[in-house]
DNA sequence: ATGGTGGTGCCACCA
């Protein structure tokens, strides 16, 4: 089974380009990030015209996430427990939905980014990931054989090698040390990164910024990951970045992460 | 040498 989590940067714009690197990739389960629309905008053809099952959550046109499955897709979950709000009054935006597929429970993650490190984003970030690792604990604690899959764009680069240049970041947010501390501390409840060592870095990356040439000149971030609870983990044979669809016109910003499981 | 979205016809917001 081969499991993948992207961030596609609006699901309407590039249709073509997700259904073209569905067939591509052959992947099983794919968790998505920034569909950027609401439920009765999504275009669920994309996906069914292929043989998948799809769940989608979006209430506006940010955020946005989806689970996509061709594997079985049961027990649909928007938002974890405890997932802290925003605005005023605080409600959930749309960045986590859950699904059991093919006997993994898949969750499709959205980080919020934080802007920057004085802004109540930034507080909001951390407060997201804390509440997510007391519930990935739970959820651990409930059942420890259980095979869970954290998948989603993190905003945290969590090594010095996860950014092209430390020297740039002075300050900035997705390397302070609170955020790495905040997704250590997932890691820490049980949640292996599956990707990091068939994928080593420094300098191996999963987003580029559209801006300035990033792509071409290497200047990316490591920042999307699938991590595995222990008995999800045991089953991984290998996993890799798919830098070749950041390529060419029309391409998310984002790379798909892609893990095989045996 | 940025791109997506939505409300308006270029600008604000988000990344």
């Amino acid at each position: 089974m081969r499991v993948a989590t992207w961030n596609v940067n609006s699901v309407r714009a590039r249709g073509d380009r997700i259904a073209a690197w569905l067939e591509r990739a052959d992947v099983d389960v794919v968790a998505i990030q920034e569909t950027k629309c609401r439920d009765d905008q999504f275009p669920e053809s994309v996906f069914t015209g292929l043989g998948y099952e799809v769940a989608h959550h979006g209430l506006s046109q940010w955020n946005g996430v989806a689970v996509a499955s061709r594997v079985g897709l049961t027990d649909v979950q928007v938002a974890f427990p405890g997932q802290p709000g925003w605005g005023d009054p605080a409600a959930a935006e749309a960045r986590a939905i859950g699904a059991t597929c093919g006997g993994v429970r898949v969750w499709s993650l959205y980080v919020p980014n934080g802007r920057e490190v004085d802004d109540p984003h930034y507080v909001y970030k951390l407060e997201w990931l804390e509440q997510l690792r007391a519930a990935a604990r739970d959820w651990l604690a409930e059942d420890p054989g259980a095979q869970i899959a954290l998948c989603g764009d993190w905003n945290v680069a969590p090594e010095d090698g996860d950014v092209w240049d430390m020297a740039e970041f002075e300050g900035k947010t997705h390397v302070t040390k609170l955020e790495r501390d905040a997704f250590r501390a997932v890691v820490e409840a049980g949640y292996t990164d599956v990707v990091r060592p068939h994928a080593p870095g420094p300098g191996v990356y999963t987003y580029w910024d559209y801006k300035g040439l990033s792509f071409p000149k290497r200047k990316g971030m490591r920042i999307d990951f699938l991590l595995a609870s222990p008995a999800l983990a045991a089953r991984v044979s290998g996993a890799r970045i798919d830098r070749d669809e950041r390529k060419g016109k029309g391409a998310s910003d984002h790379a798909p992460v892609i893990v095989e499981l045996a």
